[in-house]
DNA sequence: GATCGTTCCGTAAACGTTTCCGGTGGTACT
DNA sequence: AGTACCACCGGAAACGTTTACGGAACGATC
């Protein structure tokens, strides 16, 4: 509640002063900051973020940018709110605050990212769950706005985007198949069209050419559960000498599906099957036998998100060009490959 | 990027006609009106926020106090996600600003809570799982800031509460069992300090009392996977003459548990034990045999925070108050009960 | 024809900061 | 002794709105 002005009264100062001893000005002698610390310390001075951003012409807040129909549909609630944990705690390391935007139909257009962004004069938007192919996201992209997207592709003058390393993961759950004695390993994959599916695809591939495995089982699915119960149906319909032993399902929810699906072919898993998913959703440790899977890191992708916004911020896309980060993820051994 | 100076240049009137015409107010031509709406529609005119809201002294914009240690640990993640996608839906409507905070070990304080929501002249916040008994929330409750907890029972002068009606929720699960044809049924609770727990149990209690049902049987657990498992396999060692042929589980954890104790003492679900959740979490429709639960209405809890936040504004707390509100639960039948 | 009320609009003062510009006093150098 | 520099600080102008106040034009009323 109390002022600026109050502050400088209290310590016979100007306001000027007062302001550059708060902001670790180096033009005010030690003692003079030291007492104007002190009486703001007491008066409970907080600067008023309004004025602050209204005349430096920047808010020190960045945008979330979401699509709640999106993430409604994609069932990827819980990552996403782990992620925003790990998002928020990196922003508060770094004195910015968090502004939730989603903007839907009535203020549609194109440019309406844009226009909010310039209204809170932010700087900068981190983007979860949005298609990619929007023109409102478009339009953010071919701008000067700093913006740094989550598990989609994008890039422009000041954009690019921050995800898990989803080859090399896919790569280590084959490798620990592959440890376990598996030589038959199928994968059940996510829409090619969205990024991590195709890219956990790769990393099958991968890992199948390094480990000299003759023969390549893809079953495509959808990432929901049914289409990994379909999958795992047809799998289990090949003869027993033909039929992989493991697979490598490129989504805990399919996982799940295809259990379902082996349980009902008279299959058990693991020791008929062994089975290692990926994204370490809740339901992965609440199900028998709980789910072997790759665990990506949330907190550190929201870190990571925030870094790279914040370098985007302030560096000439003319001289250098910041890439995409990819974070490590984590193989968690649960009981649905054996093997401990 | 176009101020309201350009758009009254434009259109040849002073920038107070302009800013009149765009917030609607009375004491202006309609034709003038309609040339003002052109202009800042053609120059793309977004009024600035800070500038609003400094010289307005309110910013139109709701904060949201969370405790990502406790949400961490609480896993009640997808949840919380779902909510926050209505009240953010809920707050569009009615064209306010999301601002989320958490104020952390570094500016701790009692009054850490008032003075963030002073600095960004919030009208008000939203609280999600944050402990009620924290010093921080105490100030915010003895204080003017209109306040509204999630889950959490908070009272104040301008604080009160919205939450699932839990005792509702828990009659129509034991409602649906006594319709099923049981008798015998016991329950598994929550850890009673926590309101939900709390309000389930007594639904529990008032269900057997409605019902006529002779014997309770009540088993306590922390809403976790284990707990649920120790019950459910403490429950399963009666001898099956007094063993309860039905389970309501306050949380659909636990009940995943109590399942899987089941499972292991050879009682299968539902043919020997039926059983029935509360929260419909992920998992609950991703396991075999899927789990009869309670649903609660997450957008509709999130739109009634809101709805109740903004009334809590703008009311006077000494002429009249403003109660909790209680969202109604849906039963959502699956296969873990049997009967269809 | 003076008075009054209405409708509409412009002038200017806020709101609480940051920062440019200039000024003062002191020290060091020529 | 004059000049230059430096460290420190105050005055005042921004920043982009909203709104209190006053005034002009006009019709209606006495």
């Amino acid at each position: 509640m109390a002022g600026i002005r109050e502050v400088a009264k209290a310590c016979g100062v100007s306001v000027a002063t007062v302001s550059r001893a708060l902001n670790g000005r180096p033009e005010v002698n030690e003692e003079t900051r030291r007492q104007v610390r002190l009486a703001a310390e007491i008066l409970g001075y907080r600067p008023s973020v309004s004025a602050r951003a209204l005349v430096r012409g920047r808010s020190d807040a960045v945008g979330l940018l979401w699509d709640s129909a999106y993430e409604t549909a994609g069932r990827r609630h819980p990552f996403l709110l782990s992620v925003l944990v790990g998002i928020k705690q990196a922003l508060d390391a770094a004195g910015r605050h968090l502004i939730l935007l989603n903007v839907e139909a009535d203020r549609v257009g194109p440019r309406a990212y844009l226009e909010t962004a310039a209204q809170f004069q932010l700087d900068g938007v981190l983007v979860m769950g949005v298609d990619s192919r929007r023109p409102a996201l478009c339009a953010v992209l071919e701008s000067e706005l700093a913006c740094v997207g989550f598990d989609v592709p994008i890039s422009g003058p000041r954009a690019t985007y921050v995800a898990s390393d989803n080859r090399a993961g896919a790569m280590q759950a084959m490798r620990h198949l592959y440890g376990l004695g598996h030589r038959r390993i199928a994968t059940i994959t996510g829409p090619l069209s969205m990024m991590p599916a195709e890219l956990r695809l790769a990393g099958y591939r991968d890992a199948a050419e390094e480990l000299g495995l003759e023969h390549e089982y893809v079953y495509s699915g959808d990432f929901f559960l049914d289409s990994g119960y379909t999958c795992g149906a047809r799998l289990a319909e090949l003869p027993p000498e033909q039929r992989p032993t493991a697979v490598f399902v490129a989504g805990d929810e399919m996982a799940l599906g295809a259990i379902h699906a082996f349980a009902d072919a008279g299959l058990s898993v693991p020791q008929d099957i062994a089975v290692v998913g990926f994204d370490d959703i809740e339901a992965a440790d609440l199900v028998r036998p709980a789910l072997t899977t790759i665990q990506q890191d949330a907190h550190a992708l929201g870190a990571a998100a925030v870094d790279t916004l914040l370098r985007l911020v302030d560096h000439d896309p003319a001289t250098h060009t910041i890439g995409p980060v990819l974070t490590p993820t984590r193989l968690i051994v649960r009981q649905s490959c054996g093997g401990n």
